[in-house]
DNA sequence: GTCAGATAGTTAGGTGCCAAACTGATTCCG
DNA sequence: CGGAATCAGTTTGGCACCTAACTATCTGAC
């Protein structure tokens, strides 16, 4: 199923990176920065603990993504640039994706009869009973790893995190 | 300076992925699920958004992280071990990342005559000038960014990253 | 009707990240 | 002293991203 094994997770320490910066930024400067740096690692801690748990089967969080995008649209399938589109990534990322999942056996593409150039996705049985166990298992995992969240701790957090990514967009115009 | 150039930057829509989920999922994990998708597409964006400003120059946050650290070393030079205890990542990446910057001419490590498997890394004169010009850019483009947070926005806002982090760390003991 | 442009997807080349296996240097211990 | 364990860094191979350039298909404007 071509996934990433688990074993060693260096993680290393907290990135409390580049304590003596102080010299060279001023504090707002050197507030955003640490924010970028540990929304990286962040980032990239969370999609490996994930991953771990979902190697063997569905194999990652961006594959995740697809099959759940799939497996919601009940058996209508979807077209590849409605995934990109949700995703959030690009055609030729999402290009890989599909191709990988294909050649797994867990997603069907084939062209759309109206529109030629489309490649409609959908779920194979293999692919639906790997969503589908996957579901279960990742009910569990999630219970444990948010129950320390307030519903509102959760929603303020993708609050900030949308806008932060808003900030980054187009500061151009004035 | 093996780069990546600006051009087109697809974004798509906010990742408002998966609507329809609701099916499956009940509403504290929807929540963390969806908390996760819009992690990983912020720290992409913010990524991208950065890189897009340090090509040409430092070319990405990672050598930019890796630079900084260097330059605040000022001159004593920094074992590879300690980068990669400094950025949260691994031996094997740092070890990429380093072989790349050395062949851009804006690092030169040596070994330590102490420890003769320990690696210590310096700028060189082209990467100070990279590393000082990059950093007049960054006051201008981070006050830009982030004049519409508040101090304290932002400290909520590695504050909760660090709580998610901490989570997913090791959901294991009883 | 045709032909330029937009659109959907693919491919090639490159980056950052990881795990695992490997090399050399150092330290530890009997 | 000498071999085992440990430590620093490299290499290999894989995944998820990206940009840029390409192929088909469709649409729209003359």
């Amino acid at each position: 199923m071509s996934v990433r094994k688990p074993v060693e997770r260096p993680s290393g320490p907290p990135p409390a990176v580049m304590q003596k910066i102080r010299q060279h930024l001023s504090e707002p400067e050197l507030q955003g920065l640490r924010t970028v740096f540990i929304l990286r690692a962040t980032a990239q801690h969370v999609d490996n603990a994930i991953s771990e748990w979902m190697a063997g089967s569905v194999g990652s969080v961006a594959r995740y993504q697809i099959l759940m995008a799939l497996w919601a649209s009940k058996g209508k399938g979807i077209s590849h640039k409605h995934i990109v589109a949700a995703m959030g990534v690009t055609r030729a990322t999402v290009s890989g994706l599909m191709a990988a999942l294909e050649r797994d056996g867990l997603v069907k593409s084939q062209v759309d009869g109206e529109d030629r150039r489309k490649l409609i996705a959908r779920l194979t049985a293999k692919g639906e009973a790997v969503i589908k166990k996957q579901h279960e298992l990742n009910l569990v995992k999630f219970r444990a790893v948010f129950s320390s969240f307030t519903s509102e701790q959760l929603s303020s957090l993708t609050t900030l995190l949308h806008r932060f990514r808003e900030a980054f967009a187009a500061p151009d115009e004035p």
